[in-house]
DNA sequence: GTGGATTTGTTTATTGGTTGAATTATTTGA
DNA sequence: TCAAATAATTCAACCAATAAACAAATCCAC
């Protein structure tokens, strides 16, 4: 089998790239086994030598990222192996939510296990960006703190608010907060314990959506669909969160559902919002489903999304939405008959973008942990 | 700038795919620039040695993969440069396309030039699959043959159909040509000339869209949208096709656009298809830009896709359809205030499937000349 | 013209990383 | 107690990129 790297990619590459590529390739082999592999079951999965994974292990448990552990019960003659598990005692991410009404905290470590989680509720509307985020970033600081008495190193941030966040972290818009052009990142920095930290922040449906892709386990490939006051999308293909070219995909919520329908605070007439938004679910709830299925068939017309996990408010009305949204989906998806969609509610809850937010900054050590053993 | 390699890849990496990466990414390089860059230019441009460089080019000459040629005008002292570019005599690759009145094939160089192009118009609906498959690869054969003795290598053959078409070339269903379950590849490469070749099958619509981004040039994600009897469109994210993960994506023609309207041929009622498709469009125009730009619509909320190209019978009818589409986008795309949707007509005309299948062999070359050079 | 400056391209030693084979370590089973 | 088996390490060889020195070919200034 040839080893492909990208292609159209326009770095160059070296040795160091190998190295950093194959260490990567070590600690996904072993997060994503269910027993604790040995060097050699790695070599042999992976297709490395013994001797390559051998030499990548001791770094990455030098790095404090692998550990070794019991192995898994003996099975015949030869020296016995020594486990691998990932580490419970190095890196971990911070994740942070602010919400219309609460902060929350929590942080998790690489293993995926929640490890702190601090959560305050309080009506974020009246309070300027600046004093809400000074409060959160007190809150990200007691978790942070709590963490690294365990043990822990937190190597970042990442921040879920319910609004539009343009590449460099600036919140563009954020209605319910009644934000504008909110530089997160900053406000959050100026907290001391959390000057040292690199903060991200994006979209919360986008970051949930990750947060389920975590729990998901088998679907790499799906759309989550997160119902509050507006309705937001999280659109993950083969494992990575799309997020479009501008970072404005998933605005199902403005999908035309019925063209000469109700008007839609957006200016348009029909949205989605207008039939299955908060508003309209504690109304006349009949259409919500129905509306949801037209404008979810076209989304599976359009991309071949073989999932659709239903979070936020739509959760717990999982069960009552359910029929309605299959029979459209049965009716109107071109290729229903060949393989019906499968429709799951979200797992994870009201924690689901602060999940997701820590996850960002775990699965990019994943990705890279060349990049964190020479930090 | 750290070089990063794919994260989750499953493959080892050896020296030898940091070679195969960099003869990439040198090929690419050149074939991206406008002048006729040196070995000198192509090191800075990749930060890649000039030493590295020498080496990679010289494997590329010698693999008539880039050609040495006369510089571009010099401008001061030093040494005068060897120009570099993409050969004109390598490899090629032969596109093929099959369609209810006329069947053709053409060839296409390394650079992207239309070297052999022939063309039968015939009525393939009463034809059996064979028959028509064999026609259309005798036609190829001469194509090749005409090729070859011009200098070029074909590297491979790929087939546009209107149709489905599962991952290894079967075609499922294609209603217009009235097909299913057709072993293609079988069939052509039944004809003596072409036995060796390799040969893939794709949707018309995806390839035209492949097509369309050869020569679009500057936007690397955008929704072809192909009106013929049905509706199809290619999506491309980020320079490379979106098969969706059965390869059923673009099924645009069966988005609900009117829930209680029309019933279509799918069992479905208001797809797009029965107000914009082909026997709509002879019928009553008015509705198709509307119907077409509710649709559009839901895939730019969706997806953030800036730009959308209107290929098939939609092209000649731009003009007349252009300002119904645009009304509706302007009034349905949450984020048309902020930048609106780029529309365009498609620019290769009826040759659009085929060239794009013709560009996917030369692009598989271009993305690794490695396995190339060991052919 | 002649020599220095300048740029291109090649040569050579070095470095980093994987491989493969041999070696050491530790168990089971006869 | 010894042979077989399996795990992990050591070491020489190899491959590819780098850096620095060198050769080649031009421009420009005097």
């Amino acid at each position: 089998m040839p080893a492909r790297l990208t292609s159209p990619s326009s770095a160059p590459v070296r040795q160091s790239s190998v190295r950093a590529h194959n260490l990567a390739l070590v600690l996904h082999t072993v997060a994503n086994s269910t027993d604790r592999p040995s060097r050699a079951a790695v070599a042999a999965i992976t297709g490395l030598t013994r001797a390559t994974v051998s030499a990548l292990v001791d770094d990455l448990v030098a790095g404090g990222l692998l550990t070794e552990v019991e192995p898994p019960p003996r099975t015949g003659a030869g020296r016995p192996a020594v486990g691998l598990a990932v580490s419970a005692a190095g890196p971990a991410g911070l994740g942070l939510e602010i919400n219309v009404d609460y902060l929350a905290a929590c942080v998790v470590d690489l293993t995926g296990t929640v490890r702190q989680r601090f959560a305050e509720h309080a009506d974020q509307r009246p309070a300027d960006p600046g004093q809400a985020l000074t409060m959160l970033g007190r809150l990200a600081a007691r978790a942070r703190l709590a963490a690294e008495a365990d043990g822990l190193i937190v190597a970042g941030a990442a921040l879920a608010v319910p609004g539009l966040v343009a590449d460099d972290g600036l919140v563009r818009v954020a209605p319910n907060l009644g934000w504008q052009d909110v530089d997160a990142p900053a406000l959050l920095g100026a907290v001391p314990e959390l000057a040292d930290l690199p903060i991200t922040v994006d979209n919360e449906a986008n970051l949930a959506a990750l947060g389920e892709l975590r729990v998901t386990g088998g679907d790499p490939t799906f759309l989550y669909v997160s119902g509050e006051v507006g309705i937001g999308a999280g659109l993950v293909l083969g494992g990575e969160l799309y997020r479009g070219v501008r970072g404005w995909s998933g605005e199902i919520g403005h999908v035309t559902v019925f063209p000469d329908g109700r008007p839609c605070r957006c200016g348009a007439r029909g949205c989605l919002e207008q039939y299955a938004g908060q508003e309209a679910l504690a109304g006349d709830e009949p259409l919500a489903a129905a509306a949801l299925g037209i404008a979810l068939s076209a989304v599976v017309n359009l991309l071949d999304v073989p999932v659709i996990v239903l979070g936020g408010a739509y959760a717990p009305l999982f069960a009552t939405l359910r029929p309605g949204i299959e029979e459209e989906l049965a009716r109107r998806v071109l290729t229903s008959g060949m393989a019906p969609v499968v429709l799951r509610p979200a797992t994870l809850g009201p924690d689901a973008a602060m999940r997701g937010a820590a996850d960002t900054v775990i699965r990019a050590v994943r990705d890279d942990p060349a990049a964190w053993l020479r930090r």
